[in-house]
DNA sequence: CGATTTTGACCGGCGC
DNA sequence: GCGCCGGTCAAAATCG
């Protein structure tokens, strides 16, 4: 009688399984129709823009190329590996760390050496006095490029270099730290006043000697939410899967400096007075319609006192994002760009986003098409974010897996490609 | 037994 | 000067 009790339960627990199973099914193929759509839509706007300069800028088969490259660390001839015999990227760990069931940002960027100097150009140091004595012939070539660039960009950080730029990434992630394809060392916890989440503080391990560090947090408000904050840059070479994140935290450091001159005098003329200023850059891409901007992610700037801050916001769920920005940065008030990704770039490479509430809401063509129109329209206005923003975007949603494919869409390339024309082309526009 | 994590102590910056 | 707080250190504990 019991067993048969326990069997009824078994059942209906089952059907119950069975059916959130379909309504999963059903909103995944959902999603995927909207992503069709929605490629197709943007194709066809980029084309309309203009229809020229991606068909004759570059060879289709060489698209990659003209994405750009950003490796900080990587200059030729200043590799210091550590004494350490560790230096092999041990995946095995990670899993049984549970890592490989989390975030995995193993997305190659694609080197391109020629294009490289290009970034370099708008690209700045990020070091303390401190390190960049550590990392002797490698700054200094870094500062040679940064001093050869001619884009303007003036260097908040190289006027205040006591001041780390840092470059915080939140993510969706049900393991203790999303896997970024580093290796590192926790060497502290602590409760931050405001988050009852402890902050966990890691250093790279992969060189001895290398400076990069992380902290890690959880979102108060929604614990699935892990903010991971990178601060510095690595002084050896990097797994694939890492220098597509150092790329992008790369990038978008590079997206700061720049920022410090876009943004308008504010009083007082420190980099910590641009944190009252209510619209840094002078774009605003969000979408005055808050209804419209969840699904988005969304790159911000802002300063604290020490730290000129990037938030990248790779959540899909930026309901949450107002108040973790007003917690960890009360001073703020961060703009937000919208990159107004039609298609779901981190879908297959961002693991745990399984949480069906992430992807619940269904995605409306026609308030994409205004938002990209309105992000493409403002964001030619900047030339040297222009490559930065594409750095960004091409790392973090992976230019060139293996060689033979590219993650993106057809779409996402002209997209990139539109904001990797050399700059004099897009300042006549 | 070496590598890694934990955790309390310590340090320095900052505001009052 | 004092206290708060973020960040780091380092000894002990734990893990593989």
């Amino acid at each position: 009688m019991q067993e048969e009790n326990h069997l009824k339960a078994a059942k209906l627990k089952m059907d119950r399984v069975r059916e959130e199973n379909e309504r999963l099914k059903l909103t995944l193929s959902q999603v995927m129709k909207d992503y069709h759509s929605l490629k197709m839509q943007f194709n066809d706007i980029v084309q309309e823009d203009h229809p020229k300069k991606i068909s004759t800028d570059s060879d289709p088969s060489d698209d990659e190329s003209e994405f750009v490259s950003l490796r900080l660390g990587r200059f030729s001839g200043d590799l210091k590996l550590g004494k350490k015999k560790r230096t092999s990227y041990n995946e095995n760990k990670s899993a049984k760390k549970g890592e490989l069931d989390g975030l995995e940002l193993g997305l190659d960027c694609k080197s391109c050496v020629s294009n490289s100097t290009q970034v370099s150009k708008n690209l700045k140091p990020e070091k303390s006095f401190d390190e960049s004595r550590e990392e002797g012939n490698f700054i200094e070539e870094f500062h040679k490029r940064a001093k050869a660039s001619t884009s303007g960009c003036d260097d908040i950080l190289l006027h205040s270099p006591l001041k780390k730029p840092r470059v915080s990434v939140r993510t969706v992630c049900n393991t203790q730290t999303m896997n970024d394809g580093c290796q590192w060392r926790k060497y502290g916890q602590k409760i931050a006043k405001g988050n009852p989440c402890p902050r966990a503080y890691y250093r790279c391990t992969v060189s001895s000697s290398c400076p990069v560090r992380k902290q890690v947090q959880r979102c108060m408000n929604d614990m699935t939410i892990l903010t991971t904050t990178y601060e510095g840059t690595h002084n050896h070479p990097l797994p694939p899967a890492a220098s597509t994140m150092a790329s992008a935290t790369s990038a978008a450091v590079a997206m700061l400096n720049c920022s410090s001159t876009a943004s308008p005098p504010v009083h007082g003329g420190s980099a910590t007075s641009a944190t009252t200023s209510p619209s840094l850059l002078g774009f605003n891409f969000t979408s005055k319609n808050p209804t419209t901007n969840s699904h988005f992610p969304t790159a911000t700037i802002s300063s604290s006192q020490s730290h000129p801050t990037v938030i990248l916001d790779l959540t899909h769920d930026n309901k949450f994002s107002s108040s973790l920005f007003s917690n960890i940065h009360t001073h703020s008030s961060p703009m937000s760009l919208n990159f107004s990704s039609f298609n779901n770039p981190w879908e297959g490479k961002f693991s745990t986003f399984s949480q069906p509430s992430v992807y619940n809401n269904s995605i409306h063509a026609s308030h994409n098409d205004h938002k990209i129109a309105v992000a493409t329209k403002d964001i030619t206005c900047d030339s040297t974010f222009q490559s930065v923003l594409a750095a960004a975007i091409t790392s973090y949603f992976g230019s060139n897996v293996d060689g033979k494919s590219s993650s993106f869409s057809q779409p996402w390339r002209n997209f990139l490609n539109k904001f990797t024309q050399p700059m004099d082309s897009q300042q006549k526009n």
